[in-house]
DNA sequence: TCGAATTATGCTACTTAGTTGCAAAATTGG
DNA sequence: CCAATTTTGCAACTAAGTAGCATAATTCGA
């Protein structure tokens, strides 16, 4: 346990400061901040001052219309630092340049080569993030770190513990590995994980903050978040549905309407028209989507009495069937007597996982950014 | 977000070395101290000074034996404020009353009139908690803050949400209910939310923070704790067996081995019989054994794909059939092809939700403990 | 155009609390 | 009884937050 001395406290301070500062989008008075943080005027104005000399806030001079003498404006500098979120798939690396406030500025897509070599899927997701540099049009140099998202059970130290179809995988230190490669500091987790904390920053979860994010079929993950917190549990294996047993998830790999969670094109095309026949009312469509919906409700089932998430986010390519699919989980869970949960689809769709990376980064990274350092 | 002054620097650092003074049993000297809280001398003299004048801490004078100026000795005041836990079970009430540092001065047991009438087992759990207090010989008014253990999803408020078997208690405040009587904050938890958060306090999960405890069979619950925390889900329904659905407990119900958790004598006095049985070779008492080591396996798959829990203890009864449950439960889990999980039996035994209840009133009253308060 | 009203600023003086370091105190051992 | 040793007690200093007042820079109305 270490104590504080002053200095500890002024850090604490700038950060608090900092944090108000960044949550406007528009540029505030001193006034404004002072309200919010509990400090007094002459100390925020002490360590905005310091904001501005360290180049994490600038001074800017909006025109005014109220009565009495105009105050100073500051806004939190977001481009002073940028971060990158890569997505790793079993057909294609994606990566996405954002600003210190999720601000997305450019893309990159690559197909990958070869998944199943580990060696080979690195460089191409390298390829990915410099596209999405080049396209965001700012220098390598301020991006300052990055997560990456990927299937299988990862760990806290970004090391990819058990994934399944890819024995390459297993044990390979992603992140490290990757972060070395594109020399900043990386974070990675499970794609599931992510989509999650994408849900909960931007999408259908945002007013709560334990819930459990879905993606069920094809392929088959659960992503859990706790407290705001991702959940990873022991060798990032929470949530790793592959490993069940319990429920026969190889049978909703064989489901057509579990292909809408497939990350390939053609398989997702087919689970479209099986949609269309449901929608048409076709009774063979419908009574195979309503053995889908029993297993996916058993599913949820177990995640309720264990987690007891207060909401359930479906994504994961579910969400284009939210009409038909959502009444009938529900009514599957009433009758297997599980406790009512708020189950809901998607709001952010396919971008969940990259967009997850981003918000894991930026919550790593508030040490980085807004601790120590920030002072210098 | 509230900023830090000068007095609340004092406030975290008084609890800090507040703190520091409490892991010790014996009393140590201000060098220390010193070496442990990354303060200086001064500020930790000045520190215990304050502590000492409000009572927190006392100046001992033991016999010295080393060379030089012999120092000044300090020991936490434990006496200074105790806690009450107490268990509620469907046939008795008990109760103990502790010391801020977990040594349990005195106990109480009654046994219930009628567990259906709410109003009559509050005043029975009083009782229970009078002879306790009794029986440690200190004043009531030393008693500051309390927990109370109960079956049912008990929210952080204290409320119970449901507790199938008895509808009296749905949507009953225990902790205001029960805290009003006795006069003292009082918070409530599941009584395998408290069993787990016990057995990682002083039991078999010491070394892990992320792990799930287990009753099974007549009764039915898991106690979940991640990150040190016991983690309750939404309305308290996390671990709530009950509601599962998913899993055929009821078998487990009407199975021999299941009366291994029953709270009465009789019913484990059967399953003792059953046990010896099996431990003769017997093939009736061995098929019904395997055939519940199979359940419990399936019970604990569903918590190791979502939870993914570095440990699973087992208690409330199972332990005393540890040798012959464990290796099935173990192999049964390996068939069902869930990850690798260490199994292990409670080593704290029936008393772990009347312990747990100690701990959580312990953390819970940090704040209080060591906060604000200290330094007036 | 000027003065009153208004509002934010810049600063000085003060307080709290943590750090450094030195001289003095209280012990043991020869 | 003196040297060695170890800890104490305190004075002087520094960092950082608070309070509050005089002043500056506006708008508005006459």
């Amino acid at each position: 346990m270490p104590g504080l001395d002053p200095s500890a406290m002024r850090r604490l301070n700038t950060s608090v400061v900092l944090r108000a500062l960044a949550e406007h989008d528009e540029p505030v008075t001193m006034a404004t901040l002072v309200g919010q943080v509990k400090l007094s005027r002459r100390t925020v104005e002490l360590i905005l001052t310091q904001l501005c000399e360290s180049g994490w806030a600038v001074e800017v001079t909006p025109v005014h219309v109220d009565v009495g003498r105009p105050p100073r404006y500051f806004s939190f500098e977001a481009d002073r630092a940028l971060v990158v979120a890569v997505r790793i798939d079993t057909h294609a690396a994606s990566a996405a340049v954002s600003d210190i406030r999720g601000r997305v500025l450019g893309r990159g897509l690559v197909t990958l080569r070869n998944y199943s070599d580990t060696g080979q899927t690195m460089i191409d997701a390298e390829e990915a993030v410099d596209a999405a540099i080049r396209e965001s049009g700012q220098p390598r140099g301020r991006v300052r770190a990055g997560a990456v998202a990927s299937g299988g059970a990862i760990d806290e130290d970004g090391v990819v513990h058990r994934l399944i179809h890819a024995p390459a995988w297993n044990e390979f230190a992603l992140a490290d590995v990757l972060g070395a490669r594109l020399g900043i500091p990386l974070f990675a987790d499970n794609d599931a994980n992510l989509a999650a904390l994408a849900e909960h920053w931007r999408g259908a979860a945002q007013e709560t903050d334990t819930f459990a994010w879905c993606i069920l079929g094809n392929r088959a993950g659960v992503g859990i978040v706790i407290k705001g917190a991702v959940h990873r549990g022991f060798r990032g294996a929470a949530g790793e549905i592959v490993e069940a047993g319990v429920l026969d998830v190889m049978r909703m790999e064989t489901q057509p309407f579990g292909l809408l969670s497939s990350p390939l094109l053609e398989e997702r095309r087919q689970a479209a028209a099986w949609l269309v026949r449901a929608r048409a009312g076709d009774a063979e469509a419908l009574q195979l989507l309503g053995e889908f919906a029993d297993d996916v409700a058993r599913l949820l089932s177990s995640l309720a009495w264990t987690i007891a998430p207060e909401v359930i986010v479906l994504g994961g390519g579910l969400e284009v069937a939210e009409d038909l699919l959502l009444p009938r989980v529900v009514e599957a869970m009433k009758q297997l007597g599980t406790l009512r949960i708020d189950v809901r689809a998607t709001t952010i769709g396919a971008d969940a996982p990259l967009l997850g990376a981003v918000k894991l980064v930026l919550d790593r990274m508030d040490v980085e950014f807004f601790g120590p350092t920030i002072a210098a």
